[in-house]
DNA sequence: GTATATGCAAAGCATTTGCATTAAA
DNA sequence: TTTAATGCAAATGCTTTGCATATAC
């Protein structure tokens, strides 16, 4: 694991580096980190305590442009934020507390749509979610 | 084609049928539908003016949890509701006007996760999103 | 007859936006 | 100095919920 890859690559893309920005971007690095934008909010806000939510979502939502973060849709609530970009994977989701994970696929990295099956679209990416339940959720009560 | 699998299957299930619930049954028969709540709703109110968006939801959502209907976010908008739960198929989603289709995998119908993988989930399904652009998308100027 | 579905309107969340202020380059 | 980012608060859009009324079985 590097040091700190994204906030690296932001600089790299020559994108304005403001303390706002710093401290959002230092929030999301890891791996196997999928933070809400709430979540998001409250890490920076341990080291800069005037950020606001709005630009919060305003910088997740450049980052994901820029394809330097993956926003991940798994089912309910809000939307997390991959930092995981590097690296093709997948994701695994729990059905019932939500808990998700990323997942490398064996061999030759998934799937490929046949052209057939392309009607004529460009297609430029893919997502693959695993739906479950995760062993903590399997041996509790319902 | 079946006639009306939907509404059959749903009676199978001895389902209470309403008028409400049959004609929001009926908006989603088809192949390749992928209708929004207030799709649906329009729909609905054709053959029956008072239906509520409130009993859209709620009827979709109990069909979503008997597994009659399956619900597709691809994106931005609002959820899109799937009742083609009978073939496995994934989705391919335009990035620029939202089109969706369903699409059959060639060949063995997808992704298994390793067991090394699973990091001891209970997996029970899986949802494969293609992203791209559809033709008329493609040729339109940005 | 009784349990359940409906409609309405209000509430709930997640997210976006307008705009005056502030700060990076 | 100039262009762009920030914070606030209000607005937006989708979805859910509470409750009194109506209805399928």
């Amino acid at each position: 694991m590097s040091g700190s890859a994204l906030l690296e690559r932001l600089r790299e893309r020559q994108w304005r580096i403001t303390p706002q920005r710093r401290v959002i971007a230092q929030a999301l690095e890891g791996e196997h980190v999928h933070l809400t934008a709430d979540e998001v909010l409250g890490m920076a806000r341990g080291q800069l305590p005037e950020v606001s939510l709005a630009t919060v979502y305003n910088t997740l939502n450049e980052m994901v442009a820029m394809g330097e973060v993956q926003q991940v849709d798994a089912g309910p609530g809000p939307t997390r934020y991959d930092p995981n970009v590097q690296l093709p994977h997948h994701h695994l989701v729990c059905l019932r507390c939500g808990e998700l994970r990323d997942v490398y696929p064996g061999g030759q990295d998934g799937i490929e749509l046949p052209r057939s099956q392309r009607f004529g679209y460009q297609v430029v990416s893919r997502e693959v979610l695993f739906q479950g339940y995760c062993p903590r959720c399997r041996s509790t009560a319902s």
